[in-house]
DNA sequence: GCGGTTCTTGTCGACAGGACCGTAACCGTC
DNA sequence: GACGGTTACGGTCCTGTCGACAAGAACCGC
């Protein structure tokens, strides 16, 4: 039906009806922790289809551009954050009528930062939010498109990172407590970890953390003031920390 | 430039030059072993551009299939194969100019294959090849496009599925021995394990295999005849064999 | 039968990691 | 300033995992 209508930009000698057009987008799913929860940047629809409603921060690729440019550029326009943060691919997404208007297929991206909570007060506070994640893992919101399992299995993606990237040290500032980066794991999957044990992991040789002879200020609970590290090279090649086997895999042999 | 060339497709309201149009094609990496090497299949192209080279089979994506419809698709027109067989998008890749007639998104897959040989046996011999798979990482042949990159990132991802998920059992038949299972982790990984060990670990609790009482044959050479195994239910949770930690990581500390 | 090859079973020991206790250093209130 | 509450830190015990290695079992060709 289309055969007609070939864009001006595809070349002569090609049918356009052999290379059907989509739009090409880039959502970025910004992931944080605040409150020792686990939080994703949403922001509200101004416009039709799903006006109103939340949706992951994302827009389309320019042809002059590589898709972690375009992830780049759109973490940079939602956030102000213009650092090379972490930035990762984790899926494509391009059902049918995923986007009522035309055919779209989206990339997702995962990006980590700390302390958003002064970005997203910088901007519209009606047009952006941090969320916990539980909000939207339960159901209780809901998401534009299929906004919902890209945030799913970008949630997915960095519970495999944890285990095997240093990308637990991207939640965190600069200079941290073990603490704080325990509660980065214990958020991230659900779990709790022993607070000796894992000092152990983490301070045994391998340059994962530097003390840097500084300490925290304790809550207002009071509490021996923890001491300050900051990341060693050690993370540029794994992390430390290992889920322990799930233990539901162990089930009964029926003979 | 081009704000008068708007595709019928897209409904009126919108205009063209905000959503730059691609073309979305899908680019299955399948995987097999072969007298215990990994190897690629590839075909020849027979179009410009990059006429003559070796490329990975893929396909334009059709606005009314899902991405992993579209490779199934592709998987089936390529080789025969129909079954759903273990397909797993890896990546995505957008870069500008990657195909000089146009701009194309493609979507990596990765599809894992036993016994293959018969399968491009019966196409073209001279358009369908297994490669293996150190021919290409070593720089001797070179792909169409970016697909040396796609190629690279599919075993990186192979080799990660293969600790985490029950991959390994699509490299073997219904049945097999525990030797040529691990000669699957030896292949992917690079390393050599001890088949006692990896007995233990396989062998062990857990429903992982499931003996047969069948005897294979044994090779030439002689040697015990090996059991015959057929997987269990444990893979779809896992998988049982992980790498050890890669030694050099440990570097010493400069004090 | 005999050496060679491969598969299978068994043993030993090092090490990682979970559980747990005691101590140290801060907070608040009394 | 003493005291309980809270958090951080260091150490011990112990078990399960896993690598290294040895020995036996079952086949081959000669």
């Amino acid at each position: 039906m289309a055969t007609t209508t070939r864009p001006a930009d595809f070349p002569a000698g090609y049918d356009s009806s052999q290379f059907p057009p989509f739009a090409v987008t880039v959502d970025v799913v910004i992931l944080t922790m605040s409150q020792g929860r686990l939080h994703v940047l949403l922001i509200r629809r101004g416009e039709a289809p799903y006006k109103g409603m939340w949706a992951v921060p994302g827009g389309f690729k320019r042809p002059t551009e590589t898709l972690d440019e375009a992830a780049k550029r759109e973490l940079s326009e939602e956030t102000g954050v213009d650092a090379a943060s972490l930035l990762t691919q984790f899926g494509a997404y391009g059902d049918p009528g995923r986007d009522p208007r035309m055919n779209v297929v989206t990339v997702g991206y995962l990006a980590v930062l700390r302390d958003v909570g002064a970005i997203v007060a910088g901007t519209d506070a009606a047009a952006a939010s941090l969320v916990p994640l539980v909000d939207l893992l339960d159901g209780t919101l809901n998401l534009a498109f299929d906004h919902l399992q890209i945030v799913r299995d970008a949630i997915e993606r960095v519970r495999v990172e944890l285990e095997v990237t240093g990308i637990a040290t991207a939640f965190v500032g600069a200079t941290f407590t073990l603490a704080e980066l325990r509660a980065v794991y214990e958020a991230i999957w659900g779990i709790e970890l022993d607070a000796a044990n894992f000092r152990r992991s983490i301070a045994a040789d391998g340059d994962w953390v530097i003390p840097t002879g500084l300490r925290s200020r304790p809550g207002p609970a009071g509490g021996r003031p923890a001491e300050l590290y900051r990341a060693g090279r050690a993370w540029l090649a794994g992390g430390p920390i290992h889920r322990q086997q799930d233990a539901s895999r162990e089930e009964p042999a029926k003979p």
